[in-house]
DNA sequence: CTGAAAGCGCTAACAT
DNA sequence: ATGTTAGCGCTTTCAG
């Protein structure tokens, strides 16, 4: 492929192709755009002349000057890249947009209210076309006003406080209800939940799932078996630790989030009882299988929720203008062990 | 915050804050540049008018008119954001860029050489300042014409083939010799490894730094011992079964990647001889600790790669012309269990 | 079907 | 110290 040289090293614009084509550049940008219909002749003459200088659209003029001001742009921000859930959902939405030609400019929000006004703020500026975005906890109202209203948000992992937008979750309450059925199924009556903070939209669907399952079941809630508020996987070592050297303590745990479960499975070990009570975890980890016993699990499936949230997004930019939905994604049970220890006779 | 209306809602510009203050629209893009002095008077004037408006300045139109072409954003192009260690050096990218006040798009190679080009092409073409790569095995020297070589690149996990620039590797070769010295030490002389393709540098130079523990040690490479190739964990597992059933198995075996890892783990756990040969692997793998034993690993740091890369980009932005480096981060042995397993007697 | 002119929001280069 | 004019590369609008 021979580049024929430009007056500098300069890269090529419709102009030169124009030039060398001997047409006026608006043809050339009809070509380019597929637009109305130009000569055989004409498009033919383009074509080679754009091949022969390697021309490229400039991205940046087409989006200043558009009356849509459309980028082909969309941001990603979520709260945590460097975690595995995150980062597996971030690849799903990077795969589904990059199908359809679209880029993904990326955030981590750290779950900071600031950072995160800032980061969609910024993203704004630059034109993304739309947003998918990991919500804090915090009230979202503002963004109806501040010009952020007229793009399009998908919201996943949770819905946004005050602010409705298209949400794509997975089946929190569902899936954390099917979990502790699946301990009591196995003859438990006292069931541990440790979670997250209430505030968290997640932690408290989950535990609302666990106490749905329990009042279904004729049990009692026992606030003594209910830790809530953790944070990391060394909060839930201790909680876990403490619940079962208490007075009455439980014959199984159901652990709220991944790395609560990883605490839990260290408690349970350290005191030599992984064999003894029942464990069951909200969200997959990794090696859970390589355990003995094995770890239990209700699995979300994060590439599922990327994958909507990327189809949902896609659907607005197409023009789609229905009102916000809300797609919840299933969970699974992945038995291998500790969710089926039997509770010992009584 | 009052927001007086605007003719419509459309976005406020520099001559919209222009009129409010009452100055040029120049003066204004002084202000907000910090180019030059502008009288303090008008400086006042034009940032009340920039606040109750709300004006942000558009980066588009500012990167498109710049000479330099800045746009504050940059590219970061990883062979799969899904996977844990790519996760982790996004997330530290995206931290260290954010810092700075400069952006990150991303995207998936798949390592796919084409994937990897046009992804390359389409962020140029939106005039990224700088890229950050994990390329792909494939010669690279056309990145040298082709515009790309203007642009400032830093290669992260592994060098380019054909291309000299920055790049930010783990000691891939040092960690492996350790990791089998390791072994040694333990009184293993029969090891084995198993690894990826040998195309790929990571694979590569981790065998090397396995064969050279052997021979420091006095010990004779034996081919039957090396299985390489190997893409997943399925693979793995595979190969470790067949190594362990076979005339003369090893009694220890250094898995060169993590996926590798969990497969030796499976294929041991399988054959009941989880406490007999003793295992090591490259790079970390969470719950690793919880295992039975506990599997020892030489870990990578994938935050410090990042930092690493984000901190040489930065630099290259700011002007630093120096010769391409190639930064070499340290791992570090987290022993737990497997590797210290004592070779039996003879 | 094709082209010429205007202008997106901003910075560069030159006045004043 | 401030303002004026031109123009980045493209799409829009309007003429032929």
């Amino acid at each position: 492929v021979s580049k024929p040289s430009l007056p500098s090293g300069r890269r090529p614009t419709l102009r030169d192709v124009a030039r060398l084509a001997d047409v006026s550049f608006k043809t050339v940008s009809r070509v380019v755009n597929g637009e109305a219909a130009v000569s055989p002749q004409l498009t033919t003459r383009v074509r080679a002349a754009i091949e022969q200088l390697g021309y490229r659209p400039d991205p940046t003029a087409s989006t200043l000057r558009r009356a849509d001001g459309r980028s082909q742009t969309v941001a990603a921000i979520l709260e945590d890249l460097a975690n595995p859930f995150s980062g597996a959902l971030h690849g799903a939405i990077v795969a589904g947009m990059r199908r359809r030609g679209v880029l993904v400019l990326s955030a981590s929000s750290e779950e900071d209210p600031d950072d995160e006004r800032e980061a969609l703020l910024a993203f704004i500026d630059r034109r993304v076309d739309g947003i998918v975005l990991m919500p804090t906890s915090t009230d979202h109202s503002w963004m109806g006003s501040d010009r952020i209203g007229d793009r399009h948000v998908v919201m996943v992992d949770r819905p946004a406080p005050g602010f409705a937008a298209d949400t794509v979750v997975a089946d929190n309450r569902g899936g954390a209800r099917e979990a502790t059925r699946h301990l009591i199924r196995h003859g438990h009556r006292r069931i541990a939940f440790v979670g997250g903070p209430p505030e968290m939209y997640t932690a408290s669907e989950r535990l609302a799932g666990h106490r749905e399952a329990l009042g279904g079941a004729g049990l009692a809630l026992d606030p003594e078996l209910e830790a809530l508020g953790l944070l990391d996987s060394q909060q839930s070592r201790q909680a876990v630790s403490r619940l079962l050297t208490g007075a009455s303590p439980p014959s199984a745990i159901f652990a709220g989030q991944n790395l609560l479960t990883i605490g839990a499975v260290r408690a349970l070990r350290q005191l030599g009882v992984q064999r003894e009570v029942a464990l069951v975890g909200f969200d997959d980890i990794e090696l859970a299988g390589e355990l003995d016993p094995g770890i239990t699990v209700m699995a979300q499936s994060p590439v599922e929720i990327g994958r909507t949230a990327a189809e949902l997004l896609l659907r607005r930019l197409d023009g789609d203008t229905s009102a916000p939905q809300t797609q919840i994604v299933p969970t699974g049970l992945v038995t291998r062990g500790s969710g089926e220890l039997l509770a010992p006779e009584r």
